[in-house]
DNA sequence: CGACGACCCTTGGAGCCCCAACTTTGCGGC
DNA sequence: GCCGCAAAGTTGGGGCTCCAAGGGTCGTCG
């Protein structure tokens, strides 16, 4: 409103308002930074700058050569969790409730814990792991990446019918008691944009879960998804 | 690693390189855009890019006439739900239990239903709320916003002591049996970056809580943490 | 009638410059 | 020894320009 901050903020202010209200609904073109010069009567680096800030924040997205596009408001899919403990993949499974076809490749390696994951599965740096990298698509596209660590003992039936983690710990008599998990959002690892096509400027979702048996944890992951597309749910009983 | 890949992103890994690994710990002072340019024979624009972009993850903070400096690393505070289920603070109880003081202020206010709390409380549009807005201070530092939204009729004990929502319905004979929480990721609306002193670039954690009372929802509320400094803990025993 | 190339437009990288507002520092005077 | 002020350095807003790479369109040629 001040007619005395920034001249960008103007341009910025106005295009989001054009988007919230549907002015310009989803994939319509953002005037180029030569006709925004025009328009708004500011010189070519307050354009420039007020189109970068929209990408940032994820409203719009740029393609050299075209133009600026409002992107398509993805819808929040939301992902149930809790309802479906005894599947090795909630999230896919929530998915395809929903109607969606979901695909999902995994390759599996030896590794040794790292400092972050021998804290989390109290074991020692030298303890040798499973690690498994999933990598989920829907409709095509990238949807979420996850990777688990288990000790290399409880992986035995892994290959041949990708069982559950807590039916295939129950098969060498460890019973999961419970799932803790923690959720929080940060700028994604170059790797991870990559595989997930992350446009610039977005965050992701990353989820830590650690299945319990008593006191002892048996097997730990890390779950990162879009941040923008996403959501995680969860259902806790009372009383 | 590509010498065709931009300028500007050699200087941001680089700098992103020593502050991974410590060469720049936190508060340390990040070359100037003068500075820049000789150090890495580029632009100012490369430079001054560089530095926008290292502000826009969150890991350096710049302070107009000062410099730029290594943003504290965040003590991921854990807050732990599910175990506080009774609690109308959960997180600021568990806040308190780690030693930390926490402070709130609220404000009570009537309202009619927007659209979108209107579908969560499964209420006609013109339904009478009472709307609580909670603000959450920790270290003097606004840690936590959070709105909830009830039917006016059960928020008659709000002013005396604060009971918690469900002490407070179980008064009017309604036992709520089931919480529903969704997390997701955004940018946070200005007043919400105003309210909790974001820096530009930093997302927020928005935990939708609805209490359910069979298939009732009976309250809602959106709760809206710095996304850099917290994590939300759920703890799920299985059956 | 279809394929291909020329031309225009757009984004994104990069360079250089000016200026206001603010911080830090160091020097000179009391 | 201390205070205050001026100078130097720094960020952030803004302006202008050049250029490479790529998308779109239209007209021409086979």
């Amino acid at each position: 409103m001040a007619t005395s901050d920034p001249v960008y903020l103007r341009v910025v202010e106005d295009i989001r308002r054009q988007i919230n209200d549907g002015t310009l609904p989803p994939g319509a073109p953002i005037p180029s930074r030569a006709q925004l010069t025009r328009k708004y009567q500011v010189g070519e680096t307050a354009a420039r700058h007020a189109l970068r800030v929209l990408v940032t924040e994820g409203l719009i997205i740029g393609r050299v050569g075209s133009g600026h596009y409002v992107r398509e408001r993805p819808i929040l899919m939301p992902l149930h969790r809790w309802r479906f403990p005894e599947h090795p993949t909630p999230f896919a499974a929530d998915l395809q409730t929903q109607g969606r076809r979901v695909t999902w490749e995994w390759q599996i390696d030896s590794t040794e814990a790292t400092p972050e994951i021998a804290r989390r599965l109290r074991l020692p740096l030298s303890a040798k792991l499973t690690r498994t990298r999933y990598l989920y698509r829907g409709e095509g596209r990238p949807l979420q990446l996850a990777i688990s660590y288990e000790p290399v003992e409880f992986a035995a039936h892994l290959d041949e019918e990708r069982r559950g983690v807590m039916a295939r710990m129950s098969a060498h008599g460890v019973r999961i008691t419970e799932i803790r998990e923690t959720v929080h959002t940060r700028v994604p690892r170059p790797a991870e944009a990559d595989a997930l096509q992350l446009p610039a400027g977005t965050h992701v979702l990353h989820v830590e879960r650690t299945h319990w048996a008593g006191e002892r944890p048996m097997e730990t992951s890390d779950i990162v998804l879009p941040g923008d597309r996403f959501r995680v749910t969860y259902s806790m009983p009372v009383g």
